[in-house]
RNA sequence: GGGCGGUUAGCUCAGCGGGAGAGCGUUCGCCUUACACGCGAAGGGUCGGGGGUUCGAAUCCCUCACCGCCCACCA
């Protein structure tokens, strides 16, 4: 790199364009092998937000960038503050998500995992953990998290999975688990339940068959149904109790059609009278209304479709038997039309329940499962939302939750996995159910003496994911052991950052979890990130191949340029379209703010920096009381959640203040040796590191380093606001110098003049002496010499409200189109001041408005009246 | 069927009761010894339509339209 000297200075080190890739390389590498640990002994006030664990073997989107980009922020704001900052990192087992990934493998590999049997299998997934588990860990510290990497939680490690055994043992024991056949969501891809919250409902074109039961007093009645296939499960047919058109039929029978079955017409109000012929077929094997309904009167339960979809049973006639769901569909209604059973068919539209892993169309069956009844903790938790002691940013997703706490239904944790939490249930030959003691939650039924002698088998089955993952704020602090001195200190943890997609996954189970085994709610307060969408508005997903690699981005521009991204877009919950040229922006703002640095630390050499209140220097107050500002909206905009509003305030100061004017501004007494203006330019330098640290903590570090720390900014206390340097006489007298060096640069625009010219400048009207005063900075700014005055000759005049400038005109300027700009300067104005002297002229304006509303309006009539008559002076000049 | 969000400059978005903003893009000048990932200047919007509240509405209320999301057992 070349040297630069300046005043006997040493030659700076840092070069003309930050690269991101080396910096950031080395301060991820120093934050994992020395992590922000958090001591439970301190005497600091704990702040605590665990990692939404993402799946053990996944990679990095742009999801968990925003989860934890927005987590880092806090968590680094708060350190800086000087809280006990503890960021909980740690992945997820993700049982279906990780099973699935190892089962393809295996099917690459040209076995499957039922050669491998269960224990070869859970072997090989652990094996596939340790190979894959450090990716995502990886992927995160180079995001520059400053998460506790000595922490790093699994939910699967022994002491979550004691926890996870724990819950459940308690739970049945107060019998809020239970094992029952019910209808359940089941995915024949995947060979497992699903709990409702798993399917997703998708509109589908279908058709609606209508189908007359013949009665056994002749005649016929005719049902509608989207489902002709099942109605060899059918144990009824059901019409409303009021409805007048079936009243005398009820207690009759009909003959099942296709078969020689005869069923009851039953009646019950769940039965709509509008929808269809108002008459209903009863199957209650495999349609959750009608397992209620059958339920209500006492009927069986005939199943005819097995796990695999496909008809089975002896109530399915044999030619129908062992066809899949779809084609049995087909085969039914052409059979049905034959035997003109068939009487009515049209279009509709169905609503279909569709796996949410495999796309699978979900079919409903009665199935032996184990559920859980939230009911009791679910009120308690949202006792504590509706009180507000739990509170949603942005407020609106209050409302999502608290239905979500209102309206649960038994969730179904039990799943046909392998890889997972073993449900810790043991059975006898007749199916009794056998669980560890409530006081011993660890002891297997096998091993328990009561029960020594009987042939117990542990249940095949494992946990839903989400059975573990609703335990995380507490068990990776340490619970069940209720004494670990983590546990005591950071829990209740404070905050909770996610998506707003995954509140009745996560969120409402955490809250509810918490409820029953804590007593507490586990966070005070929950942040919720709207979704990443891409250039189509369309949900980023792996499935449709529009996702962005996050990873990639942090290549391309650095992780700082992204979080900056990340930052910025966080507002208000809402759903971002992903936009690289935001990432650019990040991009650039680093290099502004890296070459800012390399100027002030050009002035190395400067003998003395004096003190930081009194300069003489104009800029100097000006910028020391717009950095008061700065502090104080990037502080509020934190404290308020609003990550957005933060980075725009610190990018606004940086660039359009620090940058633009005061650093230029600085230039000269820089040079000079001005000891006020390098205090100030470097203590502007170090606030404005700390205000952007937890946004962008490469660079920030990096530079602050830079300046000669021996402690990382992540260290460094938080800037306080010291109202000492609020200067508004300052800000008044600098902003109308500012206004001045901006008309000169018009002028100098205007008469196509170079900006290394300096120019001649006179100054007329009542603010010259004002301008004057600050002559220094609006020569130096403006590239101008200023006189007193008019020009003999033509000129270009700009027109401030008190002041006319002119530019003596020299070369070849268009007239004509600086007339026009001119004129259409002055009609502004006039409009201006038309717009504010009616306002002012309304009396209920005057009397009602605040004084300090009509005052400030008074001040713009004034302004914009002397503007227009200094325009029209301009405008008659150029006429001579 | 219920609920929620969005509609502001060509694009992506802030602003959410008192003078319409940013970045990118566009036009014109500039390698001005921190930065061309830059500097200066300029152009560009009846803030989706309609109604109302208010001295004053992009901002609050009502209504319509269009986009999007979530929930829901009318088969």
């Amino acid at each position: 790199m070349e040297a630069t000297t300046s005043r006997g200075g040493k030659a700076p080190e840092l070069a003309t364009r930050y690269d991101p890739a080396d910096v950031e390389g080395r301060w991820a590498a120093r934050w994992a092998s020395e992590p922000f640990t958090a001591d439970p002994h301190s005497g600091k006030q704990a702040f605590t937000i665990v990692i939404p664990p993402p799946n053990v073997t996944g990679a990095l989107h742009l999801g968990h960038a925003f989860d934890n980009t927005i987590i880092d922020v806090l968590i680094r704001y708060k350190r800086m503050q000087g809280y006990e900052a503890l960021f909980q990192p740690g992945t997820d087992h993700a049982g279906i998500a990780t099973q699935v990934q190892v089962e393809r493998q295996l099917k690459l590999e040209g076995t499957n995992r039922h050669e491998l049997g269960r224990e070869g299998f859970v072997e090989r997934v652990w094996e596939w953990k340790r190979q894959y588990g450090g990716v995502i860990i990886g992927q995160l510290q180079r995001l520059g998290i400053s998460a506790a990497w000595d922490r790093l939680r699994f939910t699967m490690d022994e002491g979550l999975s004691e926890a996870v055994r724990r819950q459940f043992v308690a739970l049945y024991h107060q019998g809020k688990v239970y094992r029952a056949e019910r209808i359940v969501n089941w995915d024949p891809a995947s060979q497992t339940v699903l709990s409702d919250m798993e399917v997703d409902r998708e509109e589908r074109p279908a058709e609606i068959y209508e189908l007359a039961y013949e009665l056994a007093g002749g005649g016929a009645l005719t049902i509608a149904t989207v489902r002709p296939e099942t109605i060899f499960a059918d144990v009824a047919v059901a019409v409303h109790p009021e409805d007048e058109r079936y009243a005398g039929l009820v207690g009759s029978q009909v003959r099942v059609p296709l078969t020689d079955r005869w069923v009851p017409v039953i009646a019950d109000e769940a039965v709509e009278r509008d929808f269809g012929t108002g008459a209903l077929k009863i199957t209650p094997a495999h349609d959750p209304t009608d397992f209620e309904i059958g339920a209500r009167h006492g009927l069986e339960r005939p199943s005819i479709i097995d796990e695999d979809a496909k008809l089975t049973g002896d109530n399915v006639p044999t030619g129908f038997r062992g066809l899949d769901r779809f084609e049995a569909r087909t085969l039914v209604v052409a059979a049905l039309a034959e035997s003109g059973e068939l009487v009515g068919r049209k279009e509709h539209m169905v609503p279909l329940g569709l796996s949410q892993r495999t796309g699978e169309p979900v079919e409903p069956l009665l199935s032996l499962q184990w559920f859980y009844d939230t009911d009791e903790a679910a009120a308690t938790a949202l006792g504590r939302v509706e009180s507000g002691e739990v509170r949603f940013v942005p407020e609106r997703y209050t409302k999502v939750d608290a239905d979500w706490l209102r309206n649960l239904r038994h969730w179904c944790i039990s799943r046909q996995l392998w890889w997972g939490h073993r449900i810790p249930a043991w059975y006898d030959a007749e199916g009794n159910v056998y669980v560890s003691p409530a006081d011993d939650p660890l002891l297997d039924p096998t091993d328990d003496p009561r029960w020594s002698g009987i042939e117990l088998r542990q249940d095949p089955d494992v946990f839903d994911t989400w059975f573990s993952s609703n335990l995380w704020p507490f068990s990776t602090l340490g619970w069940p052991d209720v004494a670990d001195p983590y546990f005591r200190r950071f829990y209740p943890t404070d905050v909770l950052v996610t998506g707003y997609d995954i509140i009745s996954f996560w969120v409402s189970r955490m809250q509810i979890a918490g409820e029953e085994f804590t007593g507490r709610p586990p966070f005070h307060t929950v942040v919720l990130h709207g979704l990443v969408l891409d250039a189509q508005g369309r949900k980023m997903s792996k499935s449709k191949g529009n996702g962005v690699d996050p990873l990639e981005t942090i290549d391309r521009y650095g992780a700082d340029a992204l979080r900056f991204a990340v930052s910025r877009a966080s507002t208000g919950g809402q759903d971002v379209r992903w936009d690289d040229r935001l990432v650019e922006m990040g991009r650039n703002f680093a290099t502004k703010l890296w070459n800012a640095a390399r100027l002030v630390m050009m002035q190395e050499g400067t003998p003395h920096a004096g003190p930081l209140a009194g300069s003489p220097n104009l800029a100097d107050r000006w910028l020391l009381s717009r950095l008061q500002r700065a502090i104080r909206d990037v502080t509020a905009s934190l404290e308020e959640y609003d990550l957005g509003a933060a980075n725009r305030a610190a990018y606004e100061f940086v660039w359009s203040e620090l940058c633009d004017w005061y650093l230029e501004a600085a230039k000269a007494p820089l040079r000079a040796g001005d000891g006020h203006a390098l205090a100030t330019a470097r203590h502007a330098l170090e606030v404005v590191l700390k205000l952007l640290h937890p946004m962008m903590p490469f660079v920030t570090s990096e530079l602050y380093q830079a300046l000669g720390h021996a402690d990382q900014v992540a260290l460094a206390a938080w800037p306080e606001v010291d109202d000492e340097l609020d200067d508004p006489a300052a800000e008044a007298e600098f902003e109308r110098m500012k206004a001045a060096v901006s008309a000169v640069r018009s002028l100098r625009a205007e008469a196509e003049l170079p900006p290394s010219q300096a120019v001649q400048v006179w100054a007329s009207g009542p603010g010259t002496a004002g301008l004057v005063a600050t002559r220094d900075l609006f020569e130096s700014l403006a590239r101008a010499e200023l006189s007193e005055g008019r020009p003999d000759g033509a000129s270009l005049v700009g027109a401030l409200p008190d002041v006319e400038l002119r530019l003596p005109l020299a070369g070849q300027v268009d007239v004509a189109a600086y007339e026009k700009r001119q004129r259409n300067r002055l009609d502004k104005a006039r409009a201006e001041a038309q717009r504010s002297a009616g306002k002012l002229a309304n009396e209920r304006f005057v009397s009602g408005a605040p004084d300090e509303v009509v005052a400030e309006e008074r001040r713009r009539l004034a302004e914009a009246e002397a503007l227009v008559e200094r325009l029209e002076r301009v405008l008659a000049d150029l006429a001579a």
